[in-house]
Parts: C-alpha cells; sequence; structure tokens
DNA sequence: CCAGAATGCGAGTGACCACTCGTGTTTGTC
DNA sequence: GACAAACACGAGTGGTCACTCGCATTCTGG
C-alpha cells in the first residue's frame, strides 16, 4: 500500500536522472547501436543481454549502468526510433491534399516509410515479433492506431459515403498490405528490392483505385 | 568418434518404434492438442514443456515419454497439419481449369485457406513466429516454396509474356497479400472476419486482373 | 590536488527451463 | 495369475540468462 515513488519529503521526486558524464551518453549510443545488431539478427527474447554488452565490447555489469532492465534497452531504442520517425512524420501523411492524384499520394507515403525501415530494420524486428515485452506492445499498439486513424482520415475524403466500420477496415487493410510489402523488400536488396517497393504500391493503388473511381465519377 | 545410431551386431536398426499402446496414441493426441494451444497463445519459444504437461493434465516425465524433446512436439504437430493440409490440397490451388474466371479461382482458393487456417489456428502460431526450431523452419521453408510455386504455375498462363522474376515476384506478392489478410481475418470474428476475407479477395482480383485484362484483350 | 561521483569490470546469484531418473501402476500376453 | 513392457509420476540436474555486488579506474567541481 501507498508504495508509490514518492520520496519521504513533500516533493514528490520520482527521479534524480543521474547526471551522465559524455562518455556515458557515448556508452548508452554504443549499447543502443550493438542492440539494434542483436535484436534484428535474434529477435528480442532470444538476444541476451550478454550478448549485447558483448557487441558493444563492454562488460554485462556495465551495461546495467545505463540499463535497469532488458526491457529498458528495447523500449529506449524504440523510443528513440518513435522520436526519429515523428520528426519527419508529417511530410508522409499529414497533407490531404485532396487535388493530388492517388498514384502519387500513395507513392510518396509508400516510398518514405519504406526508405525509413530499411534504414532502421531494427524497427520492424521490435513492432513484428510475437516476444515483444509488455510496455513495448503498447507502444506499438499505439502506433498502429495512430497510423490506422491517419489512413483512416485520408479514405474519408476517398469514400464520402462509407459507414466508419467500412473506412476503418479498409485502413487495416491497406497498412496489411504495406507491412506485407514490407517483408519482402527487406528480404531483398537492389533492383528487386526496388521491384518489391514498385509492386506493394501497385497493390495499394488498385486497391483503392474503385473508391476514388466512384468520387471522380461523381465530380 | 562413430557415434552413429548404429546397434553392435550388423544391423543398422537405428529406429525401433515402441511400441504403443492405445492408451499412449490417446496421451500423444492429448498433448499435441495441448500443446497447440499452449503454442497458440504464448508462441513456441515461451510455451514451456512444464505448461504442455500441465495443460495435458499429465506430469512432465509422461510427455517425454512420447516425445524425445520440445522440438519434437512442434514437428510432429506441424506434420499432422501439413498432412491433414495436402488430404485436401489440391482441391484448394491444382485445378487451374483456364474457363474459370479468376474471381471464382481466388475466391475459392482463399476460401478454402482461410478455413482452414482457422481452423488450425497453431499452424499459423508455428509458421509465422521469428522462434521456430531449426527442423521446422526448413519444412516451412518448403511449404512456402512448394505454394510459391503452384502461385507461379497458375499465373504462368495468365501471364503468358512475363519474364520468370516478374513471375515469381508476383507469386511473392499474392502469398503475402494472403498472410496480411489472414492476420487480420484472425484478428477479427463472425460478420468482421467475413468482411476481412471479402477484402482480402478483393486485393488479390483488383492486384491480378489487369494481367487477366491483358489476356482477354487479345484473346 | 583531492573528495566524491560516474564509469567500468567480471565473477557470482537466484530463477527458470528442458530434460532425466528411480520408482510405482496399468495393460497385454501366455 | 504371472511376467514383461508400456505408462505415469514428480522431485531432481545441469545449463542458461537476467541481473547484482564489491572493487578498481576515470572524470568533475572546488
Amino acid at each position: 500500500m501507498s508504495d508509490t515513488t514518492k520520496k519521504g519529503d513533500g516533493t514528490t521526486k520520482e527521479q534524480q536522472p543521474r547526471r551522465r558524464q559524455a562518455r556515458g551518453e557515448r556508452r548508452i549510443a554504443q549499447l543502443l547501436h550493438a542492440a539494434a545488431r542483436v535484436f534484428c539478427t535474434t529477435g528480442y527474447t532470444a538476444a541476451s543481454t550478454n550478448a549485447i554488452a558483448r557487441e558493444a565490447g563492454v562488460s554485462p555489469g556495465t551495461l546495467y549502468q545505463f540499463f535497469p532492465n532488458k526491457e529498458a534497452i528495447a523500449i529506449e531504442l524504440g523510443d528513440r526510433l518513435m522520436h526519429e520517425m515523428r520528426e519527419a512524420y508529417g511530410e508522409a501523411l499529414a497533407p490531404v491534399d485532396p487535388a493530388t492524384p492517388l498514384e502519387e499520394a500513395i507513392g510518396s507515403a509508400v516510398d518514405w516509410f519504406m526508405a525509413f525501415n530499411t534504414d532502421h530494420p531494427v524497427f520492424f524486428a521490435l513492432m513484428h515479433g510475437p516476444d515483444i515485452p509488455g510496455r513495448m506492445a503498447e507502444a506499438h499498439e499505439q502506433l498502429h492506431t495512430t497510423v490506422v486513424g491517419r489512413i483512416e482520415a485520408l479514405l474519408a475524403s476517398l469514400m464520402p459515403g462509407a459507414a466508419p466500420a467500412d473506412v476503418t477496415r479498409t485502413a487495416h487493410v491497406c497498412l496489411g498490405i504495406y507491412k506485407a510489402g514490407l517483408e519482402l523488400v527487406l528480404a531483398h536488396e537492389g533492383a528487386e528490392r526496388a521491384a518489391y517497393i514498385r509492386e506493394t504500391k501497385d497493390v495499394l493503388i488498385r486497391y483503392l483505385e474503385p473508391l476514388v473511381g466512384d468520387r471522380l465519377g461523381r465530380a
């Protein structure tokens, strides 16, 4: 009972972020980089903290100087990725210029997300595994609903008369198509990778084209 | 050295399948059923053999009376599923009647596979996890290439002039679309599930329609 | 230059898990 | 009914892994 993180005195200082030296910040970045590599190759659960420490060239004790536990490493990694994503997020989905042709809108959005994910394959590894820690699952869920919401907003202008449930379903299908395409894209390189990006766009365009067709037909 | 499974005498009897009683066969079925439930909820790696035994209502020792190790449980489960699948496999993809309209062909194939996977959710759980044991990964790979090969054969008649690489890529995209649809289908129930099956078919039809259009245009 | 904090180490600790073993019970066969 | 084999049990065993601890080293403010 009353086992909050409050300290004894009146001030609720639940965190004293332990003043870091430049060396510490460097180690953290180094450890996160190593963790990304290990998570990519073995997945989250199979990745051992000792392996991460070894990959970073430090001792297990050093790792725990900067992260309270294994989950915190994934959390911090996910948070940094999320932050980096949001920095340029609006560029990908926000501008819903109705004048933009569907092909172009889908093309740029897919290009942007594909580039982000191929640059940071950890993102997919952390989000996709069935072995994500509890806190990570929340973040994943949150991102998922956010993205679906954005897609819904885009679709709403294309499907003016549709029931909300239909719009939601269509948004989920679009995201599913993208994920399937991403998996294929990540599994290939060079020209083949580019071809799969092209295919992903085509699938989305052909799936959504009839909706636009209706709108244009009435316009 | 020479640590083969040969016995001392000349005969290389590396297996004496241990005569089973009816009770044993029942226990095996019971254990596989329990394993399916546990694998579905926790995934393969996170599933403990003790949990499987508990779910089946037997002791850990009893489990190891019938399976040499944890992987063997997944293997046997996968093998039985594969066998059951192949029993009715031809019905789903084999009959490539060129007279069948694309919609109908895709519709029946998707219906069949969706029904199989919703009846046996373990199949998806075992095939999809990043934590599959080595032997299981082989089986997965094999099934994957088999299915892709079948789809390629179907597509070949639709894309007569296309390069083999293009046909292969299209086949991979089709399978990816199906998997994405399956994930959405398994995440919903009742009417929503049916609606997602419908969407999956639509995505595939609209993706492949231009190919058929070419053929029909020339016919 | 010197306290004290931050950093770094790696052998250890406790928990968990796949798997085993000794022993007792049930079943099929003659 | 008697014997052997199959079945069943559950406490144990060895290994792995997340995480800790005591101690050495490096930085920072005064």
